[in-house]
RNA sequence: GCAGCUGUAGCUCAGUUGGUUAGAGCGCCGGUCUGUGGAACCGGAGGUCGGUGGUUCGAGCCCACCCAGCUGUACCA
């Protein structure tokens, strides 16, 4: 029996994955049930794809070298193609309505939900498998599907038990973002990668705050355990004029209780074109939200909002909960948005070579339910666990089968004790798995052709009595005797006492 | 990737200036209770002290390297 230790195999779990037990499961069942009725009342429609994909269908081919991108995992198939498991719920869309375009209706709005795989360093709240849920308009142009989406998130976050005010849905504009580079003379390809480095340090704002910001914007920025970044290397009016437009200062300025974006053209560099697309489209896209009747306290205009690096290409959203989250040493546990999406007008092209806008979102249902757990706002009751008829006699096993049929065909969730376990154990075995009663059986009761049910629920409440005699009368209390004929209704008398219901 | 911190039982940790057979609580298994879980008491199993090498008469403790984890940072459609 004994190998060597050495030779053992550890069970061990990778990083960044999870395994989940039945109360997640069932906590993670309810989620994703509600967020299916809101969407389904918005109209959408559900699709499923597979979790592996084309690379390429993914864009994740890095640009020069003739492999994938590193953050998703991925392996060759016999003919030497690149297979990647999907990196999001979007760029499979996109390849799926690209591939049926003919067949959907237009505009083609649909939902999903399922895992997504992300090979990057973990933390709270990020793991390498998580479960996104998605809903996106495929086919309209129009910033009242930016609108919608928007409405949605935030009726999606209520309906989660999320109360008005603990979450915020942030909208901002990639056009905004280009518009401001754009004013400062980083525009054009030769800056691309200066660009990049400017929407990363704006995505850093709710972390590094502005003064974190404007380090990465200059010359760099050293963090608390002396790792130091390179920053844009912007000039000081550069910054200035970034900084400012973060907090709607310079280039516009936001009214909401207008009910619109009210521009402000006061900044030295002009305003361009694509600067104020950006800025009309957040008007309108504002002007819808309160239209319908949502303000800021749910939607909330925030010209700090990056996300997508990539593939966005007009409205982008992101979906915070406006709360600290306390990990159980007491320090606060950074989580990240809970959300997101966006217009991404070219993905569908990619495939089809005539413009298709879209726009959608996500939510991070893994992130979003670790959120909640850490607020302990999660209910993460277990479902109740089955009836246990105990085995007195081996050889009536028959008898005691019978009993656990009886009550199967009757809709109650029963088994039989298939353990080793004498009769305390067994006992202890009804009482870990959440059971609401046990159904006993022994030679005593079988000369009278009654059986005992004792109820465990109830049994619970009675730990705390301390006197022995006490204790073994109330403990009579909680079991009683049924004819063998009517296990039935006994155990559905404990069940009804105590609300007990599966499923 | 870079930096800092941390690795002792399944879990949370203690372990004196280096000194014999490395401890506790919780959990687990068993018993008290030949037919009753949750309480109480008693007992038991479970560790190459993350790994390797070094210093030393002697290392859980000191040194070097490696590995892993955590945190920050970077990267991250």
């Amino acid at each position: 029996m004994s190998e060597p230790k050495s030779n053992k195999l550890k069970a061990r779990l990778p990083r960044g994955l999870a395994d989940r037990g039945a109360a997640e499961i069932t906590a993670q069942r309810r989620m994703l049930e509600t967020i299916r009725q809101v969407f389904e009342r918005y109209g959408f429609e559900p699709v499923e794809t597979p979790q592996i994909e084309y690379t390429d269908a993914l864009g994740k081919f890095l640009p020069d070298q003739d492999r994938p991108n590193e953050g998703v995992f991925s392996f060759q198939d016999e003919d030497e193609q690149w297979l990647s498991l999907r990196y999001d719920l979007t760029a499979p869309l996109a390849r799926y309505v690209a591939e049926n375009f003919d067949a959907l209706p237009k505009p083609y709005r649909s939902y999903r939900a399922g895992y997504v795989y992300r090979n990057e360093k973990p933390g709270p709240g990020r793991f390498r498998q998580f479960m996104q849920f998605d809903a996106d308009t495929v086919g309209s142009a129009s910033m009242a599907a930016d609108a919608e989406v928007c409405m949605m998130a935030a009726d999606t976050m209520e309906a989660l038990g999320i109360p008005r005010g603990s979450y915020v849905v942030k909208v901002n504009n990639r056009k905004v973002l280009d518009g401001v580079m754009e004013a400062i003379g980083i525009g054009g390809d030769e800056n691309a990668g200066k660009r990049l480095t400017v929407l990363r340090a704006i995505d850093k704002l709710d972390r590094l705050g502005t003064d974190g910001v404007r380090l990465l914007l200059g010359a760099g920025r050293k963090d608390e355990s002396g790792d130091f970044t390179k920053g844009a290397g912007l000039a000081a009016n550069e910054i200035d004029y970034v900084v400012e437009n973060l907090q709607g200062g310079r280039g516009f300025s936001f009214n909401t209780r207008s009910g619109g974006v009210e521009i402000h053209p006061k900044s030295v560099p002009p305003i361009d074109n694509v600067f104020s697309a950006g800025l009309s489209e957040l008007d309108a896209i504002e002007k819808l939200c309160r239209a319908a009747g949502y303000d800021t306290d749910r939607i909330r205009i925030d010209p700090s909002v990056v996300r997508g690096l990539e593939y966005y290409t007009g409205p982008v959203y992101e979906i915070e909960l406006t709360f600290p989250v306390e990990g159980e040493d007491g320090k606060p546990v950074r989580f990240g948005s809970v959300a997101g999406g966006g217009r991404y007008d070219g993905l569908v092209a990619r495939f089809r070579g005539e413009p298709v806008p879209a726009t959608g979102f996500s939510i991070g249902v893994s992130r979003l339910m670790a959120a909640l757990q850490h607020l302990k706002k999660l209910d993460s009751k277990p479902e109740p666990g089955p009836v246990v008829v105990t085995v007195f006699d081996q050889d009536r096993i028959a008898d005691y089968q019978k009993m656990v049929a009886a009550l199967r065909q009757a809709n109650i969730r029963a088994e039989l004790y298939l353990g080793q376990g004498k009769f305390g154990a067994q006992m202890k075995y009804a009482d870990k798995r959440g059971s609401p009663c046990v159904v006993i059986q022994g030679g005593d009761e079988k000369a009278r052709g009654e059986v005992q049910i004792k109820d465990l629920i109830m049994g619970a409440t009675l730990s705390a009595t301390k006197d022995r005699d006490e204790y073994l009368k109330k403990q009579a209390e909680a079991q009683f005797a049924a004819p063998e004929g009517e296990v039935v209704d006994a155990v559905r008398k404990v069940l009804a006492r105590h609300g007990v219901t599966w499923g």
